[in-house]
DNA sequence: ACCTGAACACCGTTCAAGT
DNA sequence: ACCTGAACACCGTTCAAGT
């Protein structure tokens, strides 16, 4: 039995590096989640022991330290090299720059399963965060603010987009029944449990409850972006 | 030996329920961070088996959704009952009463350790969201907006105070050394990895650096929410 | 109605020892 | 330099069985 491939089995095993690593933790977490992520699972994508994962890394925080820098580094490329530096649009103000770029924040973390978990639990100061950071900062003093506010601006936007894609992608639940993953019919059994509610006391909630309950969040999301973008050029 | 007190031993066990059972696990979580909460641990506080925490809850996951529940519930007793009623300033914006709401909420937050991991994490409509919605709609209303953007104003200005303190106190780590529990030094380690960037590619980071890293987050929040109270004024 | 005991299938991490 | 084997101290959850 000649073999004309130079290895054995599972055909592909390049030197491990800890960047093969953190690319293999990415894939788990997006192909089955973040909670399913073990030491055990990633040593087995490169069919090594556990203890061994531990040679590159100092522990699980440090590794998802990593994958946060790694997830940063993908967002930049997904937003500002492939939505933004794309399509030039010249006359654009400001404005409309930060609302392109807050969208397509939104739409890469959608994009990648609990990117936003992640990323929301721990503020790494790697090499990947100036790297996101800079070209919002850029946009700020160009437009005309201070370094401070530029660094407040900056800070809040992302912190804005990180959390609103969390909330917006996390299990919903009726506390009494528990967690239902199935999203639309939890959807309608949170609005039959708003529209329960004493009319005298929750007359606000009550109207609302359709409005709250609605599956597409993008009119949300702009909603407060649009807001936090006037809010700054009233402040300009 | 006599006993003029009723019972034995750890002296207080009166009838367990789920509601004991969640201001336990409130309690551990304060004392020991979220991570440490187990339901053998749970169990423990009251001299039963883990098994028979699943008595009266389905699973951690519907313990955690209890535990927001009730987190909510504490939030508007702080937020609303204790610092708004209390003083009624009756010559204020509304303007001037959503920051105030804005920054108690952050306040209580910041007050019960791992809160706002245990709020972001999950969407929990249970009796006391509408309780700490309904205040806010209220306002959102008589300031003349309609149902709709009434909601959405509510829905994000609550997301965006549980994603700032989330992001605040969220451990802090420079990927390269991994998480470092003293916040100060690593906020200075922080700020050298900053002002370390080469100049040329990093100018705005470089010189936002100090700005960035400043221990206090007060000001950064208020100006998140200032802006964002502008925006909403330029809409009604 | 409420709780135990024991088990199942996992975890992260450490460490001596191998090659 | 890189990896194993085995152990330690845990997890959440299930389930027959007890009272």
């Amino acid at each position: 039995m000649p073999r004309p491939t130079s290895d054995k089995a599972s055909s592909k095993r390049p030197p491990i590096t800890t960047e093969l690593l953190v690319d293999a933790a990415i894939e788990l977490i997006e192909a089955d989640g973040l909670d399913s992520l073990s030491m055990r699972r990633l040593a087995d994508c490169f069919g090594i022991q556990a203890a061994s994962v531990y040679w590159y890394v100092a522990s699980k925080e440090h590794m998802l330290d990593l994958v946060v820098d790694r997830l940063l580094e993908m967002a930049h490329q997904s937003v500002f090299v492939d939505n933004i530096q794309r399509r030039p649009a010249d006359d654009e103000s400001w404005q409309q720059l930060l609302r392109r770029i807050a969208i397509a924040y939104r739409a890469f973390l959608l994009a990648h399963p609990d990117a936003a978990r992640v990323i929301s639990g721990r503020l790494v100061v790697g090499p990947n965060m100036a790297v996101l950071l800079e070209p919002l900062l850029t946009i700020f003093c160009e437009a005309g603010m201070n370094t401070r506010d530029s660094a407040h601006a900056a800070y809040v936007l992302l912190g804005y987009v990180q959390g609103f894609v969390l909330h917006e992608s996390a299990p919903l639940s009726t506390a009494e029944v528990g967690p239902n993953d199935d999203r639309t019919t939890s959807l309608s059994q949170m609005q039959q449990a708003l529209l329960a509610l004493p009319a005298e006391r929750y007359p606000n909630t009550r109207e609302a409850a359709v409005a709250l309950t609605r599956p597409d969040l993008s009119a949300r999301f702009a909603f407060g972006v649009d807001r936090f973008i006037i809010g700054l050029s009233e402040f300009v």
